[in-house]
RNA sequence: CGGGGUGUAGCGCAGCCUGGUAGCGCAACUGCUUUGGGAGCAGUGGGUCGGGAGUUCGAAUCUCUCCACCCCGACCA
């Protein structure tokens, strides 16, 4: 590709609404431009990237022996009726009307459709397994979009459904699945993990997710340090502390803590630790009543673990302020467990808590030397908690470590749900109906882009890993207008690059050097080669890795050399 | 949806308080010079000041209203 026939759109300045690196970098190096919130279109820079990761993923679910196909966008009602996800989605499900006031939505997901295409095209056992997929647009409608392409309302997704006559053959299906997200997120070159995760609002059992590594990723995953486990950290169990609690050492006490109402500000108060407060949240019941999570000071709810608790209200609502003075007659800030009268559910590791701090039910007033067995009931000890890195591993194989993630892949056991409630069957042997075994498997492939700069940058701009860069290679004459030298040696090495199949870009803009390198380098071309007069001179070329701190130059006639190396290490899988 | 904020040239902003000729930088276009890290000079074009209503002799500026967008919270690839 020659510069001067193709649409480089980049920005010198950061547009202000970008919040995140890979969102200010995908506007700079003009890949997308924003139509509405959360809506975009990709140009024909970043449309080039959006390709390298849907070939990639093509490549591994064929190889996988799924089955391409495409469904539609619009779907109608009738069918969302029939899984009874008219009625359970929210908001988030764009619904219309057509012309003829029949309702309808744009497709968020497909199970419905691909469920329909099964219940109509596949009848017997002996087409079992099947999976089919399809990389297509999706409409979320978003409460709100944020972070350009990273959670916008529409994106595309490659989504893959599997059919099995039974749990087992699910289950296979579903280890294929694994392996070939491990080859797709291998080739793609990131630094990624795949990790168990809650299976959230689409139902099954087993599910994993896939998810880059990066420090502005919204999820924080836990793993350990020595054995294999690795789980979005809302579904870790945190092990009741090994240490037995403590004996009561000294007597309790009512203290002043006026002003002091958060556990950062009690701690410091008191010149004590956080570890040694107990933080008390008032969360809904199930009955319209309030109910206790009591933690300690420098632990964080895991509001997944506390809406499974039986009596707490589902999903988990923290009760409103007014409703907590009404019932409990103080303010937030100096609630404790002690002397409450509404049930209180206690994390393992505060009760383990001897002579600790908390509030005393009087506004401005803590109690210190508190004691449970003694200065109120044995507390309900259960897991409500975040682990903490450090935490033991749950299973039993060192310590958990944290890191955050960006969510772009999740594969799920689906089970018999939607066969069940859209009466997909096949016959099996005897000529008995089965209600087949789904499995579900996600790729947000825009969100790949977006996640792969977020992990490759730096202050210049984007660093493509080789299998997803738009361009292999930029070339760069200084004087292409100028010097017929120069002009010659970069349109032969230009053509050259194409008859070995190379996507180069050839920089013949009549721009001054500068420019030329920065725009390189914010778009994130993995090589770089200079051609001078004074270079030529000299029998020399000049060649940088995006990465490289400095420039080195290369003899003339080991070009060739040199191209075919390149085309070597950037042809080669992964 | 709740809370906070912003809408003025393609992008980034000033002007608004205190009503009176719509401005600056970047980008774009033309010409000349320059050519190894985002050049210089000269010139040019580009605005329903988010929309509507109101107050006023007069509104970017004051009032009302609607809209859009951004940021913080509950959802998700």
């Amino acid at each position: 590709m020659r510069a001067s026939r193709f649409h480089l759109a980049t920005l010198k300045e950061t547009p202000v609404d970008a919040e995140i690196v890979s969102h200010q970098l995908m506007l700079r190096a003009g890949m997308i431009r924003r139509h509405a919130a959360g809506i975009y279109s990709w140009l024909p820079l970043g449309l080039r990237i959006l390709r390298k990761v849907e070939q990639i993923v093509r490549e591994e679910m064929d190889r996988a022996g799924a089955l391409e196909l495409l469904m539609p966008s619009f779907q109608p009602a009738e069918l969302w009726q029939e899984s009874g996800r008219w009625e359970q989605f929210g908001p988030e499900l764009l619904r219309l009307k057509d012309r003829h006031e029949r309702d309808a939505c744009i497709g968020p997901t497909h199970e419905e459709i691909v469920t329909d295409i099964f219940r109509r095209e596949v009848n017997s056992y002996r087409q079992l397994p099947v999976n089919f997929y399809q990389i297509q647009t999706k409409f979320r409608d978003e409460i709100r979009p944020r972070f350009g392409v990273m959670r916008s309302r529409e994106f595309i997704m490659k989504d893959a459904y599997s059919f099995d006559l039974n749990q087992d053959a699910m289950q296979r299906s579903y280890d294929i699945m694994d392996q070939a997200y491990v080859n797709i997120f291998d080739r793609f070159g990131l630094d990624y993990r795949a990790v168990s995760a809650d299976s959230g609002a689409i139902g099954g059992n087993t599910s994993q997710e896939f998810h880059v590594l990066a420090e502005s990723g919204e999820d924080a995953i836990a793993f350990s340090d020595q054995g294999d486990f690795a789980a979005n950290i809302e579904t870790v169990e945190a092990l009741p502390p090994a240490a037995e609690r403590a004996a009561p050492a000294a007597d309790m006490e009512i203290v002043d803590t006026p002003g002091m109402h958060t556990i950062d500000d009690l701690a410091s108060g008191l010149g004590i630790s956080a570890r040694q407060c107990l933080k008390t949240l008032i969360a809904e019941a199930e009955d319209g009543g309030l109910v206790a999570l009591v933690l300690r000071g420098d632990h964080e709810l895991n509001v997944l673990k506390a809406e499974r608790l039986a009596g707490v209200a589902s999903p988990l609502r923290l009760a409103q302020r007014e409703q907590i003075i009404e019932v409990l007659g103080n303010d937030i800030g100096s609630i404790g467990p002690i002397g409450l009268s509404i049930p209180v559910f206690v994390d393992h590791s505060a009760a383990r808590l001897a002579d600790f701090v908390c509030g005393a039910n009087q506004d401005d007033r803590h109690l210190v030397n508190a004691n449970w067995g003694r200065d109120c009931d044995e507390p309900v000890s259960v897991d409500i908690r975040n682990v903490l890195a450090g935490d033991p591993s749950p299973d039993g194989k060192g310590q958990l470590k944290i890191l955050r993630g960006i969510e772009v892949g999740h594969i799920f056991q689906l089970g018999q749900k939607y066969s069940e409630s859209m009466q997909a069957t096949v016959l099996d042997e005897q000529g008995k109906a089965i209600v087949p075994f789904m499995g579900c498997y996600g790729i947000g492939v825009t969100r790949v882009v977006a996640a792969a700069i977020e992990q490759n940058h730096d202050d210049k701009g984007i660093i493509w890993p080789e299998s997803l860069a738009p361009f292999q290679l930029a070339i760069c004459p200084i004087n292409y207008h100028k010097s017929d030298v120069v002009k010659q040696a970069a349109d032969d090495f230009y053509q050259q690059c194409l008859d070995r199949g190379l996507e180069v870009f050839l920089d013949d803009r009549a721009l001054r050097p500068g420019v030329m390198f920065s725009d390189m380098e914010l778009i994130g071309v993995p090589h770089r080669v200079v051609f001078s007069e004074r270079g030529l001179g000299a029998q020399q070329f000049e060649y940088k890795g995006r990465r490289d701190a400095d420039a080195q130059e290369l003899p003339l006639d080991e070009l060739t050399t040199f191209l075919e190396k390149l085309v070597t290490s950037s042809c080669a899988p992964g």
